[in-house]
DNA sequence: ATGAAAGCGCTAACAC
DNA sequence: GTGTTAGCGCTTTCAT
């Protein structure tokens, strides 16, 4: 048996052994209904024989489009992101079309970069919460490849949206701390650049007219940074810890337990986006819950209607909904 | 200002514009140093201007190689796999790659395909934990595609291989448990096509060597499902309960807890892989550590090897590392 | 140091 | 229904 190697075989080398010419043979390819039965199949089974599959770059030049759809999100590891992955998943697949993943670990640097070459590599681009400055969303937009953002409103950008009730979402969260009677709360801060962090403290500011006053520490994302942030708050004297995030609130959770601080009798904690964990936490996590999947199916539609330029750039908004579990309960 | 649409920017265009030819633009565009300063100078300021980025696909045409390397997971909501993706970013990076992400979501008649199409976009491919049949395995291999295989071991394959000590690690698991006085313990199993759910069933069938018996319960590998099946083992008269992975022991740890069943006091709980969320379960979970970005950046080399045609296929093994929290004691 | 030109493997007119 | 051929945008000899 003889292991050839180099050369992968090409095109031609199907024309030249099913004895058809290579137009037929990229015909049978792409399914072009115009090739006799018998030569169609004589040349699937030499594509079969030979092992042969086309090249993607020079199917990729030959037709202009890669087939390829693009996302980047700003940490891979939130179950938020792949939520709306999924979705979107499923679209592109039912399109033929193959999704192209990138994480700018939070970096607002590196993720305009990778924006940059994603764009170069796909016929379209989802960007989930960027995190970059107007002015680098804005000269990606200037490129005029389909383009959408998911979960960032930004004022002026030509960009088809899709954005999520942060707002609304905080604000719900207040109202229910504020009903069980809590009157100051801290709130564990997000990332600096994350437009879902400064909407919920815009919220968090609304919030004061009912009667809440809360202060912030900067935190994170991450469960860990809720662990480690957690004892910060103790001294503070507030009842409740609102958290940017389930993750963080996770974490801080984890902690509270860990110094024998009870939750909900001695602290309240609420989280946001309802991932899954938030439900398999004890005490359960009062938190928002995100419609993720929603989200991934509109970015996907938006992002189909861009490249098959229909489809003029708008804002979609999708609603969220408080979801009470166990760690809110009145203040002490 | 006219916002000129359609056709994107060629080197051509900027050769035009900036008065050096075709090639001498290529080349400042590679980095090649034979370029007068002076004129390398005004093609790049032109490159500036005209916002000009190189068509991917016409560069992997030339070049015969993409710049990719490719990744296919199992699920991407696991964080194991995440740190993996992390470590085997950082390399890429290094070498100016860039990684493609694909998600077979658990299926392995969708693996094979997505696996498929990871080759034709990439220089590597790094397959994580594949379920595929070893036939599909195998066919794949053939193609002489610079892969590697992570956390599974196929016998006779021609493909570098990482490899995780999972046989070990159970084995430390149930040594642990009998350890405390355990004596029926029930396997929460895995995905069946999964080599990592064969190799800790091989181990769970060694401990009986060390007086430990046990029951199988089919389950998988989501909290959601360990959420699911953890009423099933309260009839069975164990008094520890061994989860294929952390997810399936946090799930069933959240459901133990809405029962009323107290871990570890009345049954001890223990998962595998140690993710971020084992220890800020409450209780902690019991569980092994595997080393992922170990794993990732090995992968990493051994891919890099692969790609510049050096390094013959082997088999590098990673150790585990049993990690006691608060979910296991004694039996009641 | 620079330019001309031959591919890279495929698609899509365009002829027959 | 089938084959011929001109690109797609870039890299890379090969001259000069």
């Amino acid at each position: 048996m003889t292991t050839s190697r180099r050369r992968r075989t090409t095109i031609g080398d199907v024309a030249r052994a099913s004895g058809a010419s290579i137009s037929t043979v990229s015909r049978v390819l792409n399914g072009v209904a115009t090739v006799d039965p018998t030569l169609a199949e004589r040349v699937r089974r030499t594509i079969a024989e030979l092992g042969y599959r086309p090249n993607a770059a020079a199917q990729g030049l030959a037709r202009g489009r890669s087939g390829t759809i693009g996302v980047l999100v700003p940490d891979l590891a939130n179950p938020y992101f792949h939520d709306m992955l999924k979705a979107l998943s499923v679209l592109a697949r039912t399109n033929g079309q193959r999704v192209l993943v990138m994480d700018s670990v939070e970096d607002p640097y590196e993720e305009r970069e990778l924006a940059e070459d994603l764009v170069r590599h796909s016929d379209g681009v989802l960007l989930c919460s960027p995190r970059m400055p107007h002015s680098d969303l804005d000269a990606l937009a200037r490129r005029g490849h389909p383009m959408v953002v998911a979960n960032r409103v930004v004022p002026g950008l030509g960009l088809h949206t899709i954005t999520v009730d942060f707002y609304g979402g905080m604000l719900a969260v207040c109202a229910h701390l504020a009903g069980l009677g809590h009157r100051e709360v801290v709130y564990l801060s997000g990332p600096e650049s994350s437009w879902a962090n400064t909407e919920r403290l815009r919220a968090l500011e609304a919030a004061e007219e009912f009667g809440l006053s809360f202060s912030t520490i900067p935190c994170g994302s991450t469960a860990e940074s809720g662990y480690e942030t957690a004892p910060t708050v103790l001294g503070l004297g507030a009842s409740a810890v609102v958290s940017y995030n389930d993750f963080v609130a996770l974490g801080a959770l984890a902690r509270f337990t860990d110094l024998g601080v009870r939750v909900p009798e001695e602290i309240s904690v609420t989280g946001f986006d309802d991932i899954a964990m938030a439900r398999y936490a004890s005490p359960g996590l009062t938190t928002v819950a995100v419609p993720r999947d929603l989200l991934g199916r509109l970015s996907g539609e938006a992002l189909a209607r861009q490249m098959q330029g229909s489809g003029e750039p708008e804002t979609e908004a999708v609603a969220v909904e408080l979801q009470v579990r166990g760690s809110t309960a009145p203040p002490a």
